[in-house]
DNA sequence: TTGTACGCGTTATCAA
DNA sequence: TTGATAACGCGTACAA
């Protein structure tokens, strides 16, 4: 294993001058600064993680805590990891799961803290590091997530230009503002077409909405669109009116939220707003580890713009 | 921050005792390994992980490698990753995913590895620190996975008992040991019985086994069960039938293989054979602690037993 | 059984 | 702009 050392006698030079030439590349000489380049390169030279992290009194661990019901969201998270991880990787970062398994202890030296609710403010607040949300919040705390009310927006306008006559919401009844929002997007776009609103709310179970289908079938118009607040909700109506052997997308129009796996396994597959969520992994981690650098100092707010990913569930052109 | 020093002198020892208490307690009398622990809890004392990654030469991190397409196994992983996370956290260890999208460097203590196909043997075989799989191989490499075998014939064992009349295998056509395995259950089972065996195989996605109900819909007899290497292909074969009203479980059975979502949104809920996948991830982390404190000595492999999760799409009775 | 001295690889401080 | 030194917290080797 090479040392910072090892590339110093290498370059002939001290292993300060090496350190600097990492951490403070500005305070070298441009010609000494090749040269050590060039010694580690020769080398292979990599920092040993575990030295920086001791002098610094860093761990070089992040926490992920992870608040939600694992089972509920399951097919999301892997993608968050990833971007996660990819970024956190960049800085020689590791990272640590916490979930309902294992509330355990031990340093790190920041958090990105998804499915929080708004009880779990307290305790987070009380966190001595710095965090960074996976999702909205309106408690002036860091986070990034998906733009909501975009999002939904963005579904409402289609259905409307696909020539759908009714246009409902199908809502997740949690009193969250993620929630909020994509129902602010839903009431805006209606409103700007002067469209008379409707929303149904349920637990995010697709069994729920499909209930609420085979319930009310009798009473339904056709040429409806229903723009849902998750995939499940979504998956859920699909099934119902697939019970009826309803038309879609000719006489029902259905869009998603999500488009993490369930809009694709759906048939026919789910129009979905597709959030970006390797990307806001990313964006997490990003905003961590600035905040991190800046000792702990607010980050704001981070919303990416999510697409409209086209299933079989609406029409396509207009009529 | 407590560190051994100050545990130390709250003890009235020298810290190479209170570090002894924590590596190698048999060397301590007990008389003062009391008191040093209890100078432990009233300080509050956390060991300094990047302090021992140091002085040991360790990173205290463990690499997992996700081999597949991310996109094609994703409801699957979180649960195996919070079993990993869980069992490293109580070693201090942390995690780095490495995916396809960031197929990064950097030092690390050993390799967890998912989603091996045979033509990863050779690079694996190059990596410089201790490797446990995910997924059962032929290749004399340790590994954890489900009893594979065992749980196709808890399957068919179970569609036979329910009086299906022919009991098919719908296989996922890769060569791999995972899928042989899962083959075999199935066929030693009917041979047992002194049943006739058919095995079809597909791409490992639901629209093709759903395709093949479709086309094949005139030709299919009545009481048929269908034993699945994988949800996937159940959720598959359960939509097709469901397209004809097939009465589903009167007349034709459906067994699944994971028991991860999936099973959860078909209607009706899948049979399946459930992979105890948090206990895989458990066992995963176990065994390749135990291999890099073994100096790399060969673990073996461990098969979890899995269970028969019974859902609407058999007959839970004898006719 | 317990304690002392030293080193692990890095960075900050201060002096040159 | 560069270098010498000390320090971070812990574990090993050796001495007592």
């Amino acid at each position: 294993m090479t040392t910072l050392t090892d590339v110093a006698k290498r370059a002939n030079v001290s292993k300060m001058t090496v350190s600097r030439v990492i951490n403070h590349p500005e305070q070298v000489r441009d010609e000494l600064k090749q040269s050590v380049f060039a010694a580690m390169r020769e080398l292979n030279y990599r920092p040993n993680v575990a030295a920086k992290a001791l002098v610094n009194n860093r761990t070089q661990i992040i926490k992920l805590f992870i608040l939600e019901d694992m089972d509920t969201t399951e097919p999301y998270y892997m993608n968050l990891l990833a971007g996660i991880s990819k970024e956190l990787g960049k800085e020689q970062y590791s990272l640590q799961l916490v979930t309902e398994h294992n509330f355990d202890i031990g340093g790190c030296d920041g958090y990105i803290v998804t499915g929080m609710r708004h009880t779990d403010f307290e305790w987070l607040q009380r966190l001595e590091r710095p965090v960074v949300l996976f999702g909205e919040n309106r408690l002036e705390l860091d986070y990034c997530d998906t733009n909501n009310t975009l999002g939904t927006q963005m579904a409402t306008e289609y259905a409307i230009k696909q020539g759908y006559d009714q246009i409902e919401f199908i809502g997740i009844n949690v009193k969250e503002p993620f929630e909020y929002s994509r129902e602010a997007g839903y009431l805006m776009s209606m409103q700007n077409h002067q469209l008379p609103t409707m929303i149904h709310r349920f637990s995010n179970h697709s069994h729920l909405a499909m209930e609420y289908i085979e319930s009310h079938w009798a009473t339904l118009k056709t040429n409806t669109c229903y723009v849902c607040a998750s995939d499940r909700l979504a998956f859920g109506i699909e099934k119902g009116l697939t019970i009826f052997n309803a038309r879609i997308p000719q006489d029902f129009g259905i869009i998603g939220f999500d488009g993490v796996f369930l809009n694709q396994v759906a048939t026919p597959k789910l129009t979905t707003v597709q959030q970006p969520i390797f990307e806001l992994g990313v964006q997490c981690a990003r905003m961590l580890l600035t905040k991190i650098d800046k000792d702990g100092q607010s980050q704001g707010i981070e919303q990416l713009t999510p697409t409209l990913s086209i299933g079989g569930s609406t029409r396509n052109d207009q009529l």
